[in-house]
RNA sequence: GGGCCGGUAGUCGAGCGGUGAAGAUGCCGCGCUUACAACGCGGAGGUCGGCGGUUCGAAUCCGCCCCGGCCCA
């Protein structure tokens, strides 16, 4: 593969800097290259009128630049293509965003790709439904803005990081804060370039001059702004929580970062001896034996039979043989083991739960460390130090030796693990910030019940409500060096604490002047929540804040909504009052062709990056789009990649085919071919078939559908527009028809392409740019263009109702040639004998393209008493019969004709069933049982002539 | 345990109350053509997961069940 030159193999980096040079001298007037795109059409498409070629905009000198027209060449090669293409959307500014736009914007935030590593699949798929929108409304002639940006991933990255040093054989946790913090900042230096050359080479169109860090000035200060004034209103608090701990973090972990999975472990019953003396006891069934010695009770249902009376009663924990109450509590399940708890509040959500409900139990010491290894006054020697894995051994073994095992027995149960480093979470008391959510999920919503925040696909919203509604609170503090250090302050004298984003010159309480910082850093969504403000430059009053925000589309996976997307609704009603974005739209997950999940951990997911080298972004982006589903989990395959590039390569050759037709200084399509009910019915067909793809184009990304629109233009442009209308206009354009059908077929034919490129841009945007340059065209960048017009073309449904006899004729004789062999070099006479005037009259004036498509030496048009000759091969049609000349020397036979036969009984019993129930004919509209008396009708008619063609067949 | 989403030709999928159920890929046959074999033409392949209900009419709406997947506990 040829590395492609230009931008996409500089360090990426680099530009980016370059362009925040460039960036502060954005006011000066005229600086930033003009995007040519006149405002009074931005309204809404369709109504600003004309969609072409545009006089305002003015076109410049070609020569020499990456926008001189190519010839193309023989084969498709996305490669010196796209890069080509990224240079020059990139030299002519054509995704910076304006300054000070007048007229309707579209803007959107990039979700932050994490410094973790490359992108994935599903950054891809992502980006391209993003690109798609954007450039769609960048076309419509909107103010669009697409700010890119990086996440520094707190957590995500600190594992990353770890791991590396792991390999190295150095331990993470013996190095100091600030080589910790060197280490992370050398991998984001390393990964951030990597990342960002990923985005340029996928062609997306953001707007690089606004690009953004999560821990740049700007984000550190809208960090800390934002914590203290939540502080200031009450909402942040300090205090001792159980939280999950991550053992391998050594950090707390907010609960949406804990995955539950179902594993096997091992059930362990055991014997808690009265502590009165004698063998009998409670038996307690446990998965965590190694907490035995946190334990402060035994909990019974209070209506157990069984247990009733032990309530109040005291046992021995097993192993170290300490006192503790057996107490009564309803969260207990009777049905679980032998309805005996055990109560370990510093490491369990619910005995935690149980213990604050039972004053009386004394507040217990901590059995784990940082590492969650056995530490702590309750623990015996023999335990201390040992990791909770070694621990449950060991204390499996002390049960038995003292005789307190009951039972142990495979158990299947749920383990909660650390989504980051997948290590198992424990339970732990921590002295943690949090955040209350209750306050901040209100406006939300409400603001998406009164529609303020549309979700797409509609239905996530159910999820999304019954989340919010139970929202907790928002556990924010890391301990770790990677992000935002908290701006609390604690006096060194009293420990007042004081939050602001400088420590206090002195303590307001006790004058002192000395501070110890808070050691913890926030939770890296605590800065990306505020994403789409803060990155327009909150709190500082700036101009893009005020033209683009709130923004109109965020497009995320469904797997972050509750982590991003609910959180950035939150701080955005909160801190600016307004919703972030109006619209959210939730791409699926990708799958392998297995149907799995995509992740790192099976090894599954192709990498992107290289897949764009080796096929090109815009195979990619298509083969994501079309045919999977973009709102549904989609699998995705080498063969979506194959069709994607059949696809594209059959674009490339269908304007190879169409440039030499024009003839030399065809001007740009000024707009639709004057067509007239007297021109070649074969273009008013096609301008019509456009015409029909604009309006389903345009449905399905206003649906929020874009595989609508693949799906559209992928059939519009290869099956009507090359297998069909290409075909049938080769003659009329050689020029054997005449000038005027000439003209009249080159002038569709550009019409027709130039504006299906403009269509397919969004979806590919490098190759249409090529192809676009290699026709007439007007502007500079197809990147630029306007969005085509639904109405441009007045509807002509009638040409494609006069085009279906044309088509089903082509099709029904090469049928016959086909399935009865006939011999390839013979040119058989044809013959259609039309069931009505308006069939006769189309089949005779496209006679001559039947003639060629179907390569018959001669069709002849039969009256209705007219015959064929003898033996014929034929077919019945609802416009009429056609017939094939069978050669003397006889050809093979096919059942086709009985096959039909059946399938038209059939269809014509249903029909007749439906006109028999009276039911029918009182309740359904007049319209459908009018429709199925012309059917029956039609049917019944052409069962009758096929009856009589297997008649004659058969003698 | 609670909830959500899906189940349509071998595979992937569109359609989501009234059309004879798109399309892609794979398969079979044929390749003579003013671009394209990464292609053209023709063809085969479906009780729309199962059962019941609502309706004049169900792939489409409702209920139950089965199977996949996801989320929450």
């Amino acid at each position: 593969m040829v590395a492609p030159a230009g931008p996409a193999g500089d360090d990426p980096l680099r530009v980016v800097l370059e362009h925040r040079a460039r960036g502060t001298s954005r006011d000066r007037g005229g600086a930033r290259p003009a995007r040519h795109v006149p405002r009074a059409r931005a309204r809404r498409h369709g109504a600003g009128g004309a969609g072409g070629a545009r006089a305002d905009r003015p076109v410049r000198a070609r020569e020499g630049s990456a926008l001189s027209a190519p010839t193309l060449a023989p084969r498709f090669d996305p490669g010196p293509i796209e890069a080509r293409w990224q240079r020059a959307w990139e030299e002519h500014g054509a995704f910076r965003a304006p300054e000070r736009p007048t007229g309707p914007t579209f803007a959107m935030v990039l979700p932050p790709p994490n410094v973790t590593g490359v992108l994935t699949l599903g950054h891809a798929l992502g980006d391209t439904v993003m690109d798609a929108f954007v450039r769609q409304a960048r076309m419509r002639g909107l103010a669009t803005l697409w700010v890119p940006g990086v996440d520094h991933a707190g957590l995500a990255t600190q594992v990353e990081v770890r791991r590396r040093l792991a390999r190295e054989g150095v331990r993470f946790e013996s190095l100091d804060r600030e080589a910790k913090r060197e280490a992370l900042v050398r991998w984001k230096e390393e990964f951030e370039p990597r990342i960002l050359a990923q985005i340029r080479a996928g062609g997306f169109s953001v707007d690089w001059s606004r690009y953004r860090y999560t821990l740049d000035a700007g984000s550190v200060h809208a960090t800390r702004l934002a914590f203290e004034r939540l502080y200031q209103a009450g909402l942040v608090y300090r205090g001792e929580r159980l939280v999950n701990w991550d053992p391998k973090l050594r950090s707390a972990v907010s609960d949406l970062e804990v995955e539950h999975r179902e594993e096997d472990g091992e059930l362990i019953v055991a014997r808690y001896r009265w502590a009165d003396g004698g063998e009998a006891g409670l038996d307690v069934a446990t998965v965590r034996p190694e907490t035995i010695f946190g334990d402060v009770a035994v909990a019974v249902h209070p209506e157990d039979e069984r247990h009733r009376a032990a309530i109040g009663r005291t046992v021995l924990v097993p192993i170290v043989d300490r006192p503790v109450p057996v107490i009564g509590d309803a969260a207990v399940d009777p049905a679980f083991g032998a309805g005996a708890l055990k109560i370990t509040p510093r490491h369990d959500l619910v005995d935690r739960e149980i213990f604050l409900r039972h004053p009386e139990l004394a507040e217990p010491g901590e059995i784990f460390d940082d590492d969650a290894r056995l530490t702590g006054p309750s623990v015996p020697a023999e335990f201390q130090g040992l990791d909770r894995a070694a621990a449950r051994a060991r204390a499996i073994d002390a049960l038995a030796v003292q005789g307190r095992l009951v039972r142990r027995e495979p158990y299947r149960h749920s383990v909660a693990r650390s989504e980051r480093s997948d290590e198992v979470i424990e339970p732990r008391m921590s002295v943690q910030w949090f955040l209350r959510m209750g306050p901040l999920a209100a406006p939300v919503i409400e603001g998406v019940r009164r529609g303020e925040v549309r979700l797409h696909p509609e239905r996530w919203s159910r999820t999304f409500f019954r989340w919010m509604e139970g929202i907790q609170d928002w556990c924010l503090s890391r301990q770790s060096v990677w992000g935002h250090p908290i701006p609390a302050f604690y006096c060194e004298e009293c420990g007042t604490l004081a939050v602001g984003p400088e420590a206090p010159t002195s303590c307001p309480k006790c004058q002192a002047v000395r501070f110890r910082a808070d050691p913890d850093v926030f939770d890296t969504w605590f800065t990306s929540w505020m994403w789409p403000f803060a990155a327009l430059g909150w709190p500082e009053r700036t101009g893009d804040l005020a033209h683009y925000y709130p923004t109109q589309l965020l497009v995320t996976g469904r797997d972050i909504m509750f982590f991003w997307v609910a959180r950035m609704m939150m701080a955005g009603y909160w801190f600016t009052g307004a919703a972030p974005f109006s619209d959210v739209y939730f791409t699926g997950m990708m799958r392998d062709e297995q149907g799995r999940r995509m992740s790192k951990h099976l090894g599954n997911s192709p990498d992107p990056a290289a897949l764009v080298r080796e096929r090109g972004a815009d195979t990619l982006r298509f083969a994501l789009l079309f045919p999977n589903p973009s709102d549904e989990d989609g699998a995705f395959s080498t063969a979506a990649l194959d069709g994607a590039r059949n696809f594209l390569t059959k674009l490339w050759n269908l304007v190879r085919f169409a440039v030499p037709q024009l003839p030399p200084g065809t001007p740009p399509p000024a707009g639709p071919p004057e067509l007239g009910s007297a021109a070649p019915l074969a273009d008013r067909w096609i301008v019509e078939r456009y015409r029909q793809t604009v309006v389903e184009v345009d449905r399905s990304l206003a649906a929020f559908a874009p595989t609508g629109a693949t799906t559209a233009l992928h059939g519009f442009l290869w099956h009507d527009l090359a297998d069909r209308y290409v075909e049938i206009a080769k003659e009329a354009l050689s020029g054997r028809l005449g000038e005027p059908a000439r003209r009249s077929a080159q002038a569709t034919t550009l019409f027709v392409l130039e504006r299906s490129l403009r269509l397919l841009h969004p979806f590919a945007p490098h190759v249409t740019e090529e192809l676009w340059h290699a026709l007439p065209h007007d502007g500079e960048l197809l990147a630029c263009a306007a969005w085509p017009s639904a109405t441009e073309p007045p509807a002509d449904p009638a040409a494609i109702a006069a085009m279906e006899p044309v088509l089903e004729t082509i099709r029904l004789l090469r049928n016959v040639r086909a399935e009865e062999r006939f011999p390839i070099g013979l040119n058989p006479r044809g013959y259609v004998r039309p069931g009505g005037a308006e069939a006769a009259r189309v089949l005779a004036s496209e006679r001559g393209t039947i003639t060629r498509l179907v390569r018959l030496s001669e069709l002849e048009i039969l009256g209705a008493g007219d015959a064929p000759p003898a033996h014929a091969a034929s077919r019945v049609a609802p416009f009429g019969e056609c017939f094939l000349e069978r050669p003397p020397t006889g050809v093979g036979r096919s059942d086709a004709l009985a096959r039909e036969r059946e399938r038209l009984a059939e269809l014509l019993a249903k029909a007749r069933a439906r006109l028999a129930d009276p039911g029918f004919i009182a309740r359904a509209p007049p319209e459908v049982v009018a429709e199925h008396r012309r059917k029956e009708a039609e049917l019944a008619g052409r069962l009758a002539t096929l009856d009589r063609h297997l008649e004659e067949a058969a003698t």
